[in-house]
DNA sequence: TTGTAAGCGTTATCAG
DNA sequence: CTGATAACGCTTACAA
């Protein structure tokens, strides 16, 4: 434990000065082989172990760290495998950076965003309630990008086509001939209950929105139980309440995980899938334990989604702009819908 | 885009000393009313957001960053719901500490541990591989915690009772009349093909070799099968290749996932659960879409693992020693496992 | 190829 | 309660 030793003590010890020592071990500039070597020796002797990262982060003004803002615990967070697969896009696109990946929250319960040496933002998810803090991040000089977010913050937003994406569904399934369906959507809000929700009310996060506006382009009114978040169980409830009310032919689930639940729920109340009820899913992700059925779904590029978002930070941090990118689902047909029976199971 | 607007800029704005102004941005000491509203409203004026965490981290020692270091892709590591709880933990209790998560690997692929201003590392999963890492930091004076891995680092480790819990359970397998039984294992070894095992061979994994040996206490020589990783599907797969080849009346399972997959591939076969096989896991968890089963498992505290890392955490932080902890699962009796059927099936 | 000088922006300490 | 002073440990023009 001896006292702290630092760069100006190994370049006294190997009779240089603090700046050749600290090329020495940045490499930026060439230095003789020799004094090299005698800057290495000293530091081994001395026990250096490299420059301190926040002097350098001082001096560079770069800290090697991006802060991934999200709203909600990292437990819920992870819980979705789309949010996964774009955060290990964005931890690959920003490694090249140097960078790494620090997690944020932003509701006090984590050091706050402004407080930690960042060198650029991402916002994970729906943050239309903070707006400070994006504008606070900016004026720091800040990148920040969104993830699915409001475009409206001036800061470049990695989005899907999610209302088209679904819309596509929505006549795939009424191209089958389907005319009785529901939907089960994600969270209408960041607090809200599950349930059915009214024709005249509009989710408040984005992509729920998004989603349900593109089923709405093809069917009038379809009933739409809003789960309390992305997951099998949250489907079969969302599932069961559908149908205990109603018989529609198709259900449109707003991810993989929903409708894997739909379909749970479906076989173990002895409807057959696809034949007595058809089933969308969304994102296209694998989802542990389904086969052996294969959602017909929309697939999303939720890691590619996360490499755009490092190469809008590279782009920002170089001082360029960085455009919104939109990213397309494709559609990805699979086992689960046929045209509905001609008469209800029932 | 000002030019950047300095602590001393403000101050200066305001009539006071830099000095004077920082105070009154930490709130560490007091000040007047009076001149702590004129440094505000100055830091107003000039658009002044707070101290630059750099400069801040530098005089301060403090960067609020916690560093866990992961052997695996986040997409990889993420994928168990275990590791998430953990980590949930983990992000919890450092959160008093005004710190955030930094997800880092240790194999290049993102920034070094240590060329990153780090309050703490927390080392996740096994890092046998990577002793001058763990080296170098302790070096650098910066605490060091691990979860699972081996105490011969001389850090504090977060562990579970694995031997023991999964003893218990072979017992309670043993107890009910088993004497034909199987284990699906984690992964052997970090790049580890699955399939079986044969019995002189020793897992790589700590947690994999630590469960194996539980089960070795009660079963001579149990069939083993090494699963891919933990997930239903590589529980399926595993359940497979096991149920091809032998009639085993239990499935000792090492991970609920796994287990959940082994039920799936049975009941898939037309074998009921627990009928004709018994199956157990380990974790704890709440399976998604598992139901109507409930798996009789060895709970593991992953959340208070979490906690507990952050405690020895702020108690390497505040210069004392932590101790390493051991923490026990508890039995969860389910309805998965039952004495095994007269005759096989088969 | 190496050394000199000048900070990076903050905060701890101590005196007033 | 406020101010002066001195670091924190490093990097990078620029000069030699």
């Amino acid at each position: 434990m001896a006292a702290k030793v630092t760069i100006a003590d190994v370049a006294r010890a190997a009779g240089v000065s603090a700046s050749t020592a600290s090329v020495v071990f940045s490499g930026k500039i060439k230095v003789s082989d020799e004094t090299a070597a005698r800057v290495r020796a000293a530091a081994a002797e001395l026990g250096y172990r490299g420059p301190d990262p926040r002097a350098a982060s001082l001096r560079t003004g770069r800290s090697g760290i991006v802060g991934v803002v999200m709203s909600s615990s990292l437990r819920t967070a992870f819980l979705d495998p789309i949010a996964i697969a774009t955060m290990d896009g964005i931890a690959t696109s920003v490694a090249p950076l140097g960078a790494g990946i620090l997690l944020l929250r932003d509701d006090g319960r984590t050091p706050a965003a402004t407080e930690v040496p960042l060198d650029a933002a991402v916002l994970f998810g729906t943050h239309s309630e903070n707006p400070e803090l994006v504008e606070n991040l900016v004026e720091r000089g800040i990148p920040v990008v969104a993830v699915e977010g409001d475009p409206a913050w001036g800061v470049p937003v990695i989005s899907l086509d999610n209302t088209e994406a679904q819309a596509q569904l929505a006549h795939h399934i009424a191209g089958l001939g389907h005319r009785n369906v529901a939907v089960v959507s994600l969270r209408w809000g960041p607090t809200t209950e599950p349930g059915f929700v009214s024709p005249a009310s509009t989710p408040v996060i984005d992509v729920t929105r998004e989603r349900l506006a593109g089923v709405r382009e093809v069917f009038e009114n379809p009933n739409v139980f809003s789960a309390r978040g992305s997951s099998v169980d949250f489907g079969i409830e969302a599932a069961n309440a559908i149908l205990d009310r109603y018989q529609p032919t198709a259900i449109l689930a707003q991810s993989d995980l929903l409708a894997a639940g739909v379909i749970r729920a479906a076989t173990e109340r002895g409807l057959s899938v696809p034949k007595d009820l058809s089933v969308t899913g969304f994102d296209g992700v694998a989802v542990d334990g389904l086969a052996p059925y294969q959602l017909t779904t929309m697939h999303q590029p939720a890691y590619d989604k996360g490499r755009a978002v490092g190469d809008a930070i590279a782009r920002l941090l170089e001082g360029e702009k960085a455009p919104s990118v939109r990213f397309t689902c494709t559609f990805r047909p699979g086992n689960t819908t046929a045209p509905p029976a001609h008469s209800s199971v029932n």
